[in-house]
DNA sequence: GTGGCTGCATGACAACTGTCATGGACGATT
DNA sequence: AATCGTCCATGACAGTTGTCATGCAGCCAC
């Protein structure tokens, strides 16, 4: 039988490079392509048409979630794994309505990332069932459009008119989303909220 | 000529066993000890008597320039090499001080990996240029002891009274504390203040 | 169309925060 | 002994921030 094909994306390159001789020990799966950005993913994709890409949610370029929502709408046959540092529910969740066929983190025994590469090649949905328990625990997101903007310009830091100027929004509109988000997240102030909503997954 | 012996020591075992399957492609080098605690390594040095140690910095248990300390310390025979995500300019200079003979940080190409490890083994000290430019740009933590104690505090959260609290002080002299870091920190708030220190490797 | 939700904005108020001046205590240095 | 730097504290001031009430506009579901 011919080897499964596997994109390795992640922007650290003794990972990847980990990685890739990691999974190249097994006989049945093949690394044909290796990328760090995110805005490279889908060009590599349709260059090396792999199998299954295992993607990584930090990356500069663009986010592993959009990576994969972009792959996945393509339809170009290539099933995503999620590979990250952070189980945060929040990611699980979005990964997986970006359309995501596994989540794995990184903190998983090395002699499972074969197996699961495998589940997910034969269309099976692989998922870290403690992260998906506290997913469904954790709650969905209470957060609108417009309060996550905000609270994503508050987390750079800056003062309420410094957020304002980089979402375009006066200062008061501002402080009212801010305050709004300091609420949902049972928070004091405007860099806990943030924080908060970051460790959620929310932002 | 004998392989160089080495121990592994990371906490997410898919990177640990990703450089493990890296290291052990090359025929001089063997992979003899793996842990995902920093508090670990040192009974397992003494155990398995590598020639060299990879150890991360962020660790359960114990970071690893703690760890670095004690192995150093011991007068094993063991070198350490950090490796390690965050390249802040404060952790390569704490960890060189506790005596560490590398540090790489993590998007490091994969290639390069072996052979830092084989510079380490014949006695060198390896450290990423940029690296160190940063870190004698950086200059030195100009804070005072009460500063960090207050700013760490800060960096956890909460109000002034809070921080107060925590560090058993009047409010308003944690104000004062702050206002300082603020200054030294050239921020505009005590939360980019302790992000800006904590990114320095002050606290 | 009406009601309800969201986005956006303003203004007012209280609370919080950063800055500054000031002063006392303590240890190290000269 | 005098000086310096640090720590601790207080009080005052201005600016920032969080909260709340209120209003208008657009969009969607019923």
């Amino acid at each position: 039988m011919t080897p499964i094909r596997l994109l390795l994306a992640d922007d650290q390159d003794l990972v990847r490079g980990g990685l890739a001789a990691l999974l190249s020990l097994e006989p049945d799966l093949e690394v044909v392509a290796q990328v760090g950005r995110g805005d490279e993913v889908l060009d590599a994709v349709r260059l090396h048409r792999p199998d299954i890409a295992l993607i990584d949610i930090e990356m500069p370029g663009a986010d592993g979630i959009e990576v994969t929502r972009q792959i996945t709408s393509a339809l170009l046959g290539c099933r995503c794994l999620i590979v990250t540092t952070f189980g945060r529910p929040g990611y699980l969740r979005r990964a997986m309505e970006a359309g995501a066929s596994g989540f794995v983190v990184k903190d998983t025994p090395a002699e499972r990332l074969a197996q699961m590469v495998r589940q997910v090649a034969s269309g099976q949905h692989v998922v870290d069932p403690q992260l998906a328990a506290d997913s469904l625990a954790g709650g969905i997101d209470p957060l609108t459009d417009r309060e996550r903007d905000v609270l994503r310009a508050a987390a750079a830091g800056g003062s309420i008119r410094a957020i304002a100027e980089s979402v375009r929004l006066s200062p008061g509109t501002v402080r009212n989303h801010l305050s709004s988000a300091i609420g949902k997240t049972n928070t004091q102030n405007r860099y806990e909220a943030a924080r908060e909503a970051q460790h959620r997954g929310w932002i």
